[in-house]
DNA sequence: CTTGCATTTTACCGAACGGTCAACTAGCAT
DNA sequence: ATGCTAGTTGACCGTTCGGTAAAATGCAAG
């Protein structure tokens, strides 16, 4: 284990929980280098800017949920519509589990991040795009599926899985404002609801 | 007209359109008294916290809701379901003219705000609550209406009122993070696809 | 043993942060 | 005219912000 390659994964594992939990701009650099045990001068060898250290984390995230919840949600050996109540309950399991450690239902670090930098720096809103776009795309990809399975009548696939993570993503919105995850428990299994019918 | 009223409502004028555009964290005290034409000691004689501004900021921009498109689109003499087409189609304008002037899609204060601080201010989230929850009762009351009037079938008006404020609070974030408003024009209409049933 | 590079330490930068304070001004009521 | 008060001014508080520069250290290859 390479010592440098330590240090920049301290400096990303104190980072993570401070930028879910609160905000971007309310985490500095020298609380996170305080906490990761690392001189400020060492954080500034390892991350250009700031912007560089949550692009990091919101990769590893990212890689977090891909290779987690996700994986197993999205599970081709579930009937396709089942994927979908996985994620949900997943989601839902997720907040509550941190609300229980942490007193706060911190919600989707993503939709934090986007909401609050989108109209303040691109890059960071292009990989925050990026996260969403793939998301859609196994929505997109599990509801193909399950028209070509008749399971559920046809629909524009591509639009409904967008409608889907817009949904969930304001589930955790409101979630978050009532500080309840109960919310995402009665609220989010009506994802299934939402269609965008095909173009004629 | 009081001076002492001007002088608050131009330093609401002057935080508005920064909170709206920015984040809460990103906005100094000093930038907003410069654009108000108005000094520190003078902005701390009405408002106690920066925590009160964004109070205040957050009253204003409800009020404007309130008796702006949400008046309109909750006019009771229309159809209750073409009021929800009325609501989504103001959100969609409204987002597309403010990016004609900006440049940027600025999506919704409350859900802006509500991500931001929600873990870090009770008192500011609580606010933010209070306004959600006014929005749904909005939507329930339309539903119960459709209801009664036969325009669509039974549901839980309650949670599926809910479940349609999410859904617009989570188009408008997606189409934050694409700074592309149309996002709102072809998912937004879903909203009416939307339905929690009835507890058995 | 030396050279070179990656890493770390330490001290520092100017600017901005939210907030405070005491002095001052103006208008109004007694 | 005097006293009270709401409003205003401008200087100031300590702290933190993101970021920099240079010197020191450790380590590995030649």
């Amino acid at each position: 284990m390479n010592i440098a390659t330590d240090t920049r994964s301290r400096i990303i594992a104190a980072a993570k929980p401070r930028f879910h939990s609160r905000s971007y701009a309310n985490v500095g650099i020298q609380e996170i280098c305080e906490s990761a045990g690392v001189q400020k001068g060492s954080f500034y060898h390892f991350f250009p800017s700031k912007r560089d250290l949550v692009l990091a984390v919101v990769d590893e995230f990212a890689d977090e949920w891909a290779n987690g919840f996700v994986a197993e949600a999205f599970d081709p050996a579930l009937p396709p519509m089942e994927r979908i109540d996985y994620l949900v309950d997943a989601a839902y399991f997720w907040q509550k589990s941190i609300k229980q450690v942490h007193g706060r239902m911190l919600g989707c670090i993503f939709g934090n991040l986007t909401l609050e930098v989108s109209t303040q720096d691109d890059i960071l809103r292009a990989k925050l795009l990026a996260i969403f776009s793939r998301a859609k795309s196994r929505f997109k990809d599990t509801l193909e599926e399950a028209v070509a399975a008749g399971t559920i009548a046809p629909l524009d696939a591509d639009r409904t899985a967008e409608a889907m993570l817009a949904y969930l993503e304001g589930v955790i919105l409101l979630a978050k404002s009532q500080n309840d995850p109960e919310v995402i428990y009665r609220l989010a299994p009506a994802i299934k609801t939402l269609r965008v019918e095909s173009a004629a």
